[in-house]
DNA sequence: TTGAAAGCGCTAACAA
DNA sequence: TTGTTAGCGCTTTCAA
């Protein structure tokens, strides 16, 4: 902190005014006449004068903080949505407090967080115990997690379709007349590998098919890879893959062409999950579901600033379209899904 | 804010004690008799008390905040250094406010940062004025630029030796038998590129060659593709091509492969700059010079960390080693650099 | 429109 | 070891 050595007091004194006419010279709609504002602001400027943020904070009860966790950052998705929700909220007059967490200590860092009061908490890749979310909708702090849902908890969540965009993949690489597809899981543990799953195998099952193979990626680049070569182990092959998340599907192409010397889509369809600004990188240009970030941001940003104005948590749940982007990475049917 | 409901009171209502031994509970190393802070502790856990750390920061003159600014996450580089730097200042029990700006913006954006009393500022991929930066030093604020570094400014630096990283390119290259080495640059603004530039025409000159051609692309990935496009639009067209940035040479790539159809290394060569994990993909597998990020965050919370402590203020640039990364996408010299 | 005064929730002397 | 007291810098009544 190191002393903000110029407080609204100094400011008084030199403006000749008292400390509270400072303090509503810096309230925007405060009842100043125009001239003491003029000179109070001169005097602010003249001693480097800035308001201590920290003590509105404290005696409005407002801190204008909201807390963004995330897990990781490898996964381009996440690192575009730090971005623009950042600057959306700086926007709005808002500032972010960054939080990474790990499985397991998300609880504890949320007790750190809450301790800054913050009035808003987003949770990208991570989620919270029901009863902790409780406790935040009582204390009337609005939580929303990101791309994650818990179906018990009191919390907000904003999620694209992953059933729905899921299940137009399975759709899409039955019609393109695939026979031994095949599904690299991500986080078991995580509604959208759930969901994407769940609507995956809804579309084989309707056009009478199950899935040919399924190995567990962890939506890591690593474990995509690894998935990958179990999965491409045995002499008969897959002709179709569809991996969880882009970001496992990158690793899993490298294996698929490098290590094993298969050539895609010829040999084999991959098609991913996210449409990241590197699945439109000619390098891999890959097939995948769009997940439509900016709605998705615009969706949690909007559920925030109403409850925290209305100061009354209600949970809400808002699924966006998440529409299939066909690129170069998978043998094509003869029309779209 | 939406009231913290319980304070320090209630619990010492709860616990029979004073308000201060409540605080005292809740100081590592106060002095507090054992018996009384477990019973202080079981009446803040009964009544759900967590200290406001806007008010202990405002008293102690300790906000245990950091501020981190960046410009972008598109390049992957900086989404590493917020995930590897948040998790090691949270370790440390400092909390990160993130701000993303714009050039031109970037004062201002410290203006506000410094509201909220925080105790130290990281500035990547950006800069800020000499002016303030001298403001923020004398108000004890230590201030460290990332990947940047301004010679008049009092704000410390750490960066990657950015003239021997980019020298080592251009003997390499040459020794690697081209003939037509091109440069694509990038924020002609930033220091970084100045000295990769710098460096890479003074290895050139050693040989007696001069730069084939020099294009700016602004390290952005459509501004590399442009770049490509313009360089490689005559008759005669460039056999290497030392790109400044990673994220830049991916899109260099995509152009040279696939619209021009060339092949990489054997029709041309490129190399970049920074190491980031897409580097690797085997999709690309491009040699590059490598910024260890690692250390350079080290470095970061070192000088951070340090000054923090001693109240005081001293600009240090700290520079550090940045070696050649060689893999797929250069023709070889017989011996490295 | 302005100033005086109270107090947000907490820490840090100082006495007891 | 504990309680009392005095603020940190600010916003917000309440009178003037």
């Amino acid at each position: 902190m190191s002393k903000n050595v110029v407080t609204s007091g100094d400011v008084a004194r030199r403006a000749r005014v008292s400390q509270s006419a400072v303090s509503r010279a810096f309230t925007p709609g405060a009842s100043v006449a125009p001239e003491t504002r003029e000179r109070i602001h001169e005097a602010a400027r003249d001693l480097g004068y800035r308001p201590n943020a920290l003590a509105r904070a404290m005696i409005s009860g407002r801190s204008r903080l909201i807390a963004l966790m995330t897990a990781y950052m490898d996964n381009q998705f996440y690192p575009l949505l730090l971005e623009q929700l950042s600057r959306r909220l700086q926007d709005d007059g808002y500032s972010v407090l960054l939080f990474m967490t790990d499985p397991g200590d998300q609880d504890k860092v949320v007790q750190q967080i809450m301790q800054y009061q913050v009035e808003g908490i987003v949770m990208a890749s991570a989620t919270m115990s029901s009863t902790l979310a409780r406790e935040c909708a009582q204390t009337g702090i609005p939580v929303v997690m990101f791309n994650r849902y818990v179906p018990s908890s009191p919390a907000s969540s904003v999620t694209s379709d992953n059933i729905e965009g899921a299940r137009c993949v399975g759709d899409f690489l039955v019609r393109g007349g695939h026979k031994r597809i095949a599904f690299i899981a991500g986080d078991e543990d995580s509604s959208t590998n759930r969901d994407r799953e769940a609507g995956f195998y809804q579309a084989l099952a309707q056009h009478g098919i199950t899935v040919w193979g399924r190995v567990v990626g962890g939506y890591t680049f690593e474990g995509g890879a690894e998935a990958a070569r179990s999965l491409f182990s045995g002499d008969e092959k897959p002709d179709a893959v569809f991996v969880a998340n882009d970001h496992m599907a990158f690793s899993v192409m490298d294996v698929l062409r490098q290590e094993l010397g298969l050539r895609v889509p010829e040999d084999v369809s991959v098609v991913g999950y996210d449409d990241v600004p590197q699945a439109s990188w000619k390098g891999y240009d890959l097939t995948t579901v769009s997940q439509q970030g900016e709605a998705m941001i615009e969706a949690t940003q909007a559920i925030l600033t109403e409850q925290i104005e209305s100061q009354s948590v209600v949970q809400r749940a808002v699924i966006l379209p998440s529409p299939l982007v066909i690129r170069g990475t998978s043998r094509l049917p003869d029309k779209g899904c």
